[in-house]
DNA sequence: GGGATTTTGTTCTCGCGTTCACAAACTTCT
DNA sequence: AGAAGTTTGTGAACGCGAGAACAAAATCCC
């Protein structure tokens, strides 16, 4: 390993292994709820249903944290990744684009449980103004600025139709936001530094089907 | 090139350029509805947002569908990529667990658009029997197995809470499904036969939470 | 204390995916 | 018709990630 000071945090983790930390996160909690306080790499990688030499790769991104011959504290290793990741402060979210799904998303408790707080629910549209959701009122689209600077809100998400998700991300850009997550089927463009995470669901139904097709077409008997 | 028969389908096509292919198709609907009727690699790759080089080849896999000098025919190529995809023709769908979630996928008209029929809502909860969700009455979980029969479903999608997530996938492939899309945080385990896809909503935004702690600890000013 | 056992952290190798670069093929212009 | 210009399809180089394999380090047992 590196010589390396407590003041560096600048290691590259490289991305397909930050993909996996909230996974391996989820099954540390999971491990911890059902009273486990220690375990090896081949207990938590069936957890989180990874190769196990895959899963020590990846810790050993982040430090030396496990026992050699014993196996992982779950809390400590828990807490060290959570740190690594963000996961111990609390981050101030809005959503954009109140509709069927835009309502799921504000409903779903486990973004609040992972450290993501909801300050703002926001569409374009004056009659879902004033509706309540999950605690949170819906408010004009045009007071997206004003909460960014109130709250310091850095991540966004947007629940839109397709075609205004580009404005709804250029808007998000303007008031400060740099990290979108973007649930409407177009590719966005931003600046270099705004991160876009985009979620497809229907591109995931396709894949299956292809694969679908191709066991149909592949054995027919 | 190599020579192949019209009968052979079983071109080996990566995963990677699979899950680009339902991209490639909606850019390509975009680009249609535009009016345009030919467009060039470097075009198409812009509206998909990928690099050209990477389309053309993944194209390449699929057949030579382009003309040199020219382009694409928009029309045409859209056409290839669904026949390949599978989805030119009709896949009925299950959705199990018909809370927020639920709600937001059954209403979900891209499902719809893309060639996926939702035959069934699905909950274990009494008190959902009945309700009309986009014109498709919730029904009770047992009535899985007759369900699938019916209808020839081969891919189901989970929205229930994490706990209840084994169970269903496992009455699922029971029933004859072979193709899961998993929106519970949870590791499904199932036989080797059967695909299964999994959505993890917080998982992205853990991600971009991590970027954004690194931008900000990376440079402190 | 010391050998056997367990399990981590790391090195090494292999394969896949991305990208560059260019020849082949088609169009357009003269 | 031939030259110039475009754009595809693909060979080749490169880099990253996955997984096997092993040495180092800790525990257990006698
Ligand atoms: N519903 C789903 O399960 C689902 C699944 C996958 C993808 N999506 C995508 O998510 C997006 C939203 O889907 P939905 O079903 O919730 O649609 P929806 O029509 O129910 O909701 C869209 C909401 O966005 C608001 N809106 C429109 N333009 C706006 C603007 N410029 N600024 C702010 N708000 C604006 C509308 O008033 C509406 O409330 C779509 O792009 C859809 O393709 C939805
Ligand atoms: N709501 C969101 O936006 C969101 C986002 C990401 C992930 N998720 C995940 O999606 C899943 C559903 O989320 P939700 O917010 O819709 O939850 P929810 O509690 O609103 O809905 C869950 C539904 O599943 C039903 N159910 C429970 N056990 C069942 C069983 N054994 N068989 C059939 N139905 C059963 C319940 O009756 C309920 O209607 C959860 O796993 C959640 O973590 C939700």
């Amino acid at each position: 390993m590196t010589a390396r000071t407590s003041h560096e945090t600048a290691r590259e983790i490289p991305e397909a292994t930050v993909a996996r930390l909230p996974v391996y996160l989820r099954a540390l909690s999971t491990l911890s709820e059902g009273g486990t306080t220690v375990c090896s790499s081949e207990d938590l990688a069936a957890a989180a249903g990874v190769n196990s030499a895959k899963l020590r790769k990846d810790l050993s991104y982040l430090g030396s944290y496990g026992t050699r011959g014993v196996g992982y504290d779950v809390d400590y290793l828990r807490y060290q990744i959570a740190r690594e990741m963000g996961a111990t402060r609390d981050w101030p979210v809005v959503i954009v684009g109140i509709g069927n799904l835009g309502h799921a998303l504000a409903n779903y408790s486990g973004f609040r449980s992972r450290g993501f707080r909801v300050v703002a629910l926001l569409d374009a549209d004056d009659r879902r103004h004033g509706e309540v959701v999950a605690g949170v009122v819906v408010r004009p689209f045009t007071d997206l600025r004003a909460i960014v600077h109130e709250h310091g809100v850095a991540i966004g998400v947007i629940a839109t139709p397709a075609a205004a998700a580009q404005d709804v991300a250029d808007t998000m850009v303007g008031a400060g936001i740099t990290s979108i997550l973007n649930f409407a089927p177009t590719v966005l463009n931003v600046g270099l530094g705004v991160a876009v995470s985009k979620v497809d669901l229907s591109k995931e139904l396709q894949v299956l089907a292809y694969h679908e097709q191709r066991k149909a077409t592949a054995e027919p008997a």
